[in-house]
DNA sequence: CCGCCGATGGTC
DNA sequence: ACCATCGGCGGC
């Protein structure tokens, strides 16, 4: 592929997290890979973290070094260690100083149209598109190595349902702030409508 | 198909 | 001690 596609602006992310997570479905996630090529792929699974009132945030725990970009200016990338292993990679929204963000959990390919690595779950996208911590604070509205940009259709049909694996959260645990493109396979089946499994034998 | 469990390390 | 995960394994 070929950018530059237009990065989206400040504006998108400056806004109520929820709208967010849903209008981010749909939107292009490019990587720049070492060697100058790019990767363009389609958001179709997102979750938002309200704030500190939102008990399944990390900035429920208050300002520290790790939240830090999450209380920073919207439009920046906020990326994680989780499991002393994964990278999580989420987008800040919201006015500086809110501490929300954008969890985004899969994506697919676009260009190239298949890939050999699977790229739905936060963890396994990550991996897949080489994203890791030293990605954190990436401001994704300048076209770099990392950005996003706006959806060549916008999604319309969108499901929603409990975030995944924030039982601890209390009343929070509930709340449907996960979003994913309605009906689109290759959105992980947590929560999901069950994919109908292919015939393995006659 | 479902559920359990270990890997692995930053964070507070 | 906990954790916004993943993949392998064993049981049914």
């Amino acid at each position: 592929m070929t950018p530059p596609l237009p990065a989206l602006p400040r504006a998108f992310y400056d806004r109520d997290t929820t709208a967010v997570a849903r209008d981010l479905l749909g939107c292009r996630l490019l990587r720049r890979g070492p060697g100058g090529q790019w990767v363009e792929t389609r958001i179709i699974e997102t979750e938002g973290y309200l704030g500190p009132h939102d008990l399944a945030c990390h900035t429920a725990r208050g300002r520290t070094p790790r939240t830090e970009v999450m209380f920073g200016p919207p439009g920046h990338a906020y990326v994680y260690l989780i499991y002393g292993m994964y990278a999580c990679l989420n987008c800040v929204t919201e006015p500086e100083g809110h501490g929300s963000a954008v969890l985004i959990r899969a994506v697919e390919p676009v260009a190239p149209a298949t890939l050999p690595v699977r790229l739905d779950g936060p963890g396994r996208l990550t991996r897949g598109l080489g994203i890791d911590r030293s990605d954190n604070g990436t401001d994704l509205v300048e076209v770099g190595a990392l950005y996003i940009a706006a959806p060549a259709r916008p999604v319309t049909d969108v499901s929603s349902g409990p975030r995944v694996g924030v039982d601890y959260a209390g009343e929070w645990a509930a709340a449907p702030l996960r979003f994913w493109e309605a009906g689109n396979p290759r959105v992980s089946p947590i929560g999901a409508a069950r994919i109908p499994r292919r015939r393995t034998s006659r």
